[in-house]
DNA sequence: CATGAATGAGTCTTCATTCAT
DNA sequence: GATGAATGAAGACTCATTCAT
């Protein structure tokens, strides 16, 4: 932990992989930063045990990765980045439906990407957490409200007013339960409960703030 | 970030503070941990610094608590119980109201005691992601749920489902969002908005998940 | 030898030495330089070995040292403003003599200096070469010129011009030969028979570019 | 700067490069140390840049070179050949001249060749200083005071003493202010003026030392 | 022969913790 | 009890050198 992690070197990977034994090098390394990140969390997460872990000498992550921190941010992003698509991809493809669907499809993306792999999903909070790490996920939910936004303009049954602030909350209210499910480590028995109530929860409040259209729509 | 954190070494201060000076002296260091940890991240909490910070020798320091660990976990602890001891207040002072009320109690008292010092509680995010702050925030969650439930159980219009996956999900639902908008560091400005939305959003849900009950109940 | 040394960070002591045992620290910290800079060469000396060497450990040299870099400055500053204050000594105490008077005080001051722990001296001269010492050797050797230069304006038998080329070159007319003898490694058998020409030398430089002054002056 | 450097391998190029690609190879590897050397200094000069710098890959850079010792040498010794060949020609020119003639030559010659390439002669004093340059610096300054000897001994209007002592002084009255310049960094504009006071030392200290010979001789 | 990925010993530097004063 | 100098283990990162392709 020196000091040049807070400077502002770059965070992006040294050298784009060309050759298959580079490809397989950096996927090892990225496999390894996980496995170590959970096992003895952020304060554990040595470059020196990352590259035991990944079956490479040190030199040789070093020579994709330009510092502890990039790797950590490679990690993070990978990881957000799946989440996002999921979501995006749960977005497009629910345009028109109605705010229940939409409702049903962005819980499931979010749940099934972020379940996956809990044990990932919950050592990489740490990450998110340090100073680097709040960019990246700053810039991702972004994207990820985007996503969110406009699908809920296409809403078929009702009309949802189309601010910021909804794609925010909805977005907030599925992260916050799910990292304190990850947390207490009682992933995968509570997962179906928790996915009903937060497919009610989200579609509650759309119904809420929404107004019916069509011929018969009703209002909440 | 040596390898001492990890051994399960005694978290708890080493001795309760009696004496005038000592509770001084303890307070002092606390504040000075919460202004480092503001300042430079978790990267940049150390001992010395904190000390510093305090006005009091590194050796004082140690004398109150065992190790840096416990000095995070004092931190968070106090922070997280303020915020768990806020929402057992207006749960108690809420018992027998109609759910919409207690959704707007429960967001307001939320609301109030996270975003009061908003640079406390980001920096504290990555002190509760790290090893041992997963199990302090387990504790206290716990604590709010328990808080949440008992006053879901006397609402005065409708009849809440008694769930634990209840509690959860509300409280879930109120961390996410918060969290979301820390990160961004646009905490003031945008709180209200926020604030009416949970609302909302939370009122919305525990009319969806429960059932009208006396004279006048209508259904959602 | 990472990236740091070629930043501008702070080369000088850390912490002035208040205590006595403080002072003793500094003091067996520089000496243990020289040793290791002696037996090594640049190239050998780590921070590592002169903590060694000095019998402290790591972390109390960069207690009063804050990188290797300013270690290296501290010493080589050390042994030039000790040559310097001789030069500086001499050439106040030749103030009013004659050319040849003055010649010889300068060169009697400067050899003596260099000469006294030829190791040191001889050791130091990667030292001055490297980045950070050029600037010390530029600063300090401006301090000798200066002290030399106004040495020369009050000569009682000859008007010397005053101009900054001529101290230049008699004190760089210093330095060549005795650098070379000491990367000769012959220093002392040698020294007498390089003083005597030394300071043919310059008593001669100083008559062809002087002119006589007094009743019975006469050119060169 | 790790431990190989001292390891006493081979310091001469692996193999004398008989073919055109190969020298050329070569050359441009010698001209990469060069700039490397210019650019960063001692310290960041590394192989993986001088191979990059002269276009060629590290594996061609260890076909020519056994090790980066090596290379410092060769460079080193290229320039300082090229310096003492100057000298040998004026000194062979000069035969039988005057000894102010001598001066004259002598001065000029080590001064074209010095300060052809200032930023070159600059950063070898940090090579010469290290370990290895310091035998190359002695067996080509021997050369040099031959070289000196040999012609001081034929001056046409004075006897100079035959000493050993003479040309070393000679040469290190030229080498010490010419490197105070470069340390300096303002070789270009004083260069004319350093000179003309080089020549007038020179030229007055062989006078002091010698006696007049032939018809028209006189005294200093 | 050329290449450049891989290696890992070796460097600098930090910081939690102790303990003599 | 308070102090802060001393400790040294541990971590990030570099770079000379090798060798499989």
């Amino acid at each position: 932990m020196t000091a040049q992690l807070h400077t502002l070197t770059t965070l992006t990977p040294r050298k784009a992989p060309r050759q298959a034994r580079s490809i397989h090098t950096v996927g090892s390394i990225l496999e390894a930063c996980i496995r170590v990140l959970s096992e003895g969390g952020l304060e554990r997460f040595t470059t020196t045990r990352v590259a035991e872990r990944a079956g490479v000498s040190v030199g040789s992550l070093y020579q994709y990765f330009p510092n502890k921190q990039s790797l950590l941010a490679a990690v993070l992003e990978r990881h957000l980045t799946h989440v996002v698509e999921s979501i995006e991809l749960a977005c497009s493809s629910s345009k028109a439906a109605t705010t229940d669907a939409m409702a049903h499809a962005l819980v499931d993306a979010f749940l099934t990407a972020k379940l996956k792999d809990p044990e990932t999903s919950a050592s990489l909070y740490a990450v998110a957490a340090e100073i680097g790490g709040a960019a990246i996920v700053t810039r991702l939910s972004q994207r990820a409200r985007r996503a969110v936004r406009s699908m809920l303009a296409t809403a078929s049954d009702r009309r949802v007013p189309d601010s910021e602030e909804v794609s925010s909350l909805v977005l907030g209210a599925l992260v916050g339960p799910v990292q304190l499910l990850l947390a207490a480590k009682a992933s995968r028995r509570k997962a179906p409960l928790l996915q009903e109530h937060l497919i009610a929860m989200v579609s509650a409040y759309l119904h809420r703030i929404s107004t019916a259209v069509g011929h018969t729509g009703q209002a909440s």
